[in-house]
DNA sequence: ATATCATATTGATATATATCAATGCATTAG
DNA sequence: CTAATGCATTGATATATATCAATATGATAT
């Protein structure tokens, strides 16, 4: 079933698209991140991991695409975000449990690499720009996370709707007419609804004409209606 | 109408009501603190930040009980946790935008030391023991935000305020017969949802013997109960 | 003691949203 | 080509929750 491939790829020194937190490091602590590299490939709908399990070690995405979620009550999921390349995930339990606190899926075929969180913990000692770095990642992080708890929790269907059609496109695919590798089920977990809500909400846009859609395709066609939608709540 | 008082109360060597953190700091670094260390008193409603304004200190909360709050839609508050003494308050805008991303309101007279953020931020660079101490800090909040935010997009309104009640007793207040300082329409604004409902659900959980209610003393009675409410979503 | 104010409570009703069931549509397996 | 499977869509209905309005309660000021 699980059909990953392991190898080494090239090397983290001379690799020009780097996760930008790896920026401010010098060779000595690339080559020490290097050597415990691993790249690992998954296919579409792979567990990249899992919600519970331990957290050895820290995954920079370098192709494809990902959705980390929650896993909540009853196979309900919540999808907290979108990664895509060049972007790393480095849940909050390394700190803490060393445990997974959300699980991560390939939503496309994707490539990640792998770096001991050993190796990344000794950086955070001793470098205090790649701490900081950190720390900054993890508060906009935090910050994401308020906006869409508001989101969530205070607004209604079509401003949560309309909240994850402006960040698939601002943020994941920064394209307009953009080809979902989400399915309905998936939009429903980012804005907290049911499928049928979701599918539903994504009908009436279409026919007051805010978007396209055809399929996986979507297009966002009144930017102003849209935005006065994700306001209005 | 703001009535707060400023004065040196002691200072943070010889203090032994340090928030966690500082255990890791030696002499030299808790003069440095203390240098720039102001004591504020607060009475109860009065504001300690506001989201949005500019967060040029660390807030550690030597007295008094204080709600940090999200400002959402329509007037419509979030608050996202209650901090007793002696906790601090450091929002995720310090290494983003040097904002408050929430407000922090005293829910009960109140009293705090601020220290300057650049001598905080210094220290970080300085001490990897305190880093790392932050780190966790935040990871812990986030993992915190987790399960609130799967409570209330997941759970019902008797699931949601039995969460609330239990995060009131055993975080809070740490006492079984607690005297809450907090209005109904914070309990609300604790649970996302409006005020009206939130005090059906206390009135349920009373009839059905689950929690005692008497003004502002609350007793929880079925402990079993409360936790299956809470499973049960 | 009375008036005034904010908060708490209760009830009636409207509305947002989930659930259930049926159907359609595409893709893959045989 | 047909069957089978999974996902998407639509409609009918049930339910959770908000809103609105009225009243009660308690604290504070006069």
């Amino acid at each position: 079933m699980i059909s990953n491939t392991t190898e080494k790829h090239s090397d983290c020194i001379l690799c020009n698209s780097k996760a930008s937190i790896f920026k401010c490091l010098c060779t000595p602590e690339l080559e020490m991140l290097n050597d415990t590299r691993v790249e690992v490939n998954f296919k579409a709908g792979e567990m990249m991991f899992k919600q519970g399990a331990p957290s050895p070690y820290f995954l920079c995405l370098t192709r494809g695409l990902a959705k980390i979620y929650i896993e909540g009550f009853n196979g309900r999921n919540l999808i907290l975000g979108v990664v895509k390349p060049v972007e790393y995930i480095l849940g909050p339990g390394i700190y803490v449990d060393n445990r997974h606190h959300y699980s991560a899926v390939a939503v496309e075929d994707s490539s990640a690499c792998l770096i001991d969180i050993m190796a990344f913990k000794s950086i955070i000692r001793s470098n205090p720009d790649f701490a900081e770095e950190f720390i900054q990642r993890v508060s906009l992080q935090a910050i994401f996370n308020f906006d869409q708890i508001i989101s969530l929790t205070q607004k209604q269907m079509p401003g949560r709707i309309a909240d994850v059609l402006i960040y698939l496109r601002d943020t994941v695919y920064t394209a307009n007419p953009f080809n979902l590798s989400l399915s309905r089920q998936d939009l429903a977990d980012m804005s907290g609804m049911s499928k049928e809500s979701a599918i539903r909400i994504l009908k009436d846009f279409k026919d007051e004409g805010i978007i396209k859609v055809e399929g996986s395709l979507f297009e966002i066609t009144n930017e102003d209606q849209l935005h006065k939608i994700s306001q209005t709540g």
